[in-house]
DNA sequence: CACATTAGTGAACACTTGTACACATCAGTA
DNA sequence: TACTGATGTGTACAAGTGTTCACTAATGTG
């Protein structure tokens, strides 16, 4: 009676999941939700918390894995629509800011996580940073953009660019969604971040120190 | 009796914010601290609390503003023994991770507080870094070490330092204090952030696109 | 000295929390 | 068809939570 007709399988658990970003997307921090408050969220028995998880940490670290995937999909669209090499800096800017606006919660968690209180989330999620750098790397090898660069000193580079977009999250997570002014400031912000950079990463190696 | 002499003034406060700072540097994170758990680890009854502080928040508020006495005093540091123009991105860097390591606590509440809970200390730590970067920039300014830039151009420079060098925290303060290889090689790949980012300044208006 | 203020204490409150247990339902398989 | 494992529910409990209250001792000021 008080059964409700059997959801399919992994529905609850992804109920869980989107019940913790949505308090995350609230502004309440990772660390400081308990089990309880995800389930109640999600509209859950608490007790149901333990069939998909161990604790608080686990779901954590299996939301890393998917914002792993909403990573890999803003790059594969990132390639398919960055085609001229001189739009490459302002058009990457911009898909980045649209999937920060669009996934809001999840770029609050990645933020939040990277102090986090999870050993384990922090490397995850440092680890889906430096796999976004190194295939940064790969398509400016590929685009013959960086021919006179080291091996090594493109991927500082590329790390450089990711940390600085990085960061750039926590301007636009502060402001409001709708403030399409900030908006734009951060994204022409950021924009001049990695022209800067590649201004210096284009002079490098005829001023190497 | 169960009275103690009275202690002189502000030092239960002061007893407060380190025990937070405390529990902090053990690797929790202050959204996640409760009062009842701070004044426990300050050795305080959970009432005293109110004596000094409305909620949590406003204890975050006021380390902020301990945070930024840290900071100037780091800032004072570093313009007193850079005074070779050619070290001067090494030994700043130095002075940087070697207060970060003597501050761990500090530094961690501070890279907690970028993405943290509290709008208030979000917003705080955000104008730290500004005034920070300012200051560099001044410093820049009056060293003749940037004259080619416009002021808005400097600035952004300076803003990029310091949020590369921000973003440092992030590596150091995940390893272990005693690690001074790790150390080392975080120090070199800041120390080289910021040597591109220079050079990307240097040529900056030859390269405006 | 008298007195208001400040900064500490302990007891009590109504909730919330994580977790354990026993039980119910469904899906798939033998 | 009967069994089994996975996933859901409700109840229960001990421990921990934020906050209020009334009380006490030391301090500074008139």
């Amino acid at each position: 009676m008080a059964e409700r007709k059997r959801p399919k399988p992994g529905e609850t658990r992804e109920k869980l999941m989107n019940a913790a970003l949505t308090l995350v997307g609230k502004g309440r921090h990772f660390a400081s939700l308990g089990i309880r408050e995800v389930t109640r969220q999600a509209g859950v028995v608490p007790t149901s918390f333990y069939r998909h998880f161990r604790n608080m940490d686990d779901l954590g670290l299996q939301l890393v894995d998917e914002l792993g995937l909403v990573l890999r999909r803003m790059m594969r669209e990132a390639r398919a629509n960055v085609l001229q090499a001189d739009k490459l800096i302002d058009e990457s800017v911009g898909i980045f800011i649209s999937h920060a606006r669009n996934n809001r919660s999840f770029f609050m968690f990645m933020a939040q996580g990277l102090a986090g209180e999870s050993r384990a989330v922090q490397e995850g999620i440092r680890s889906e940073m430096r796999y976004f750098a190194s295939e940064l790397a790969n398509d400016l090898r590929r685009l013959k953009l960086a021919d006179h660069l080291s091996d090594a000193d493109l991927d500082m580079t590329c790390d450089l660019v990711v940390r600085s977009v990085a960061f750039s999250l926590t301007d636009i997570l502060v402001i409001s969604p709708e403030d399409e002014y900030q908006e734009g400031q951060v994204r022409k912000r950021t924009a001049r971040f990695l022209q800067l950079i590649f201004v210096g990463a284009a002079h490098w190696n005829s001023r190497p120190e």
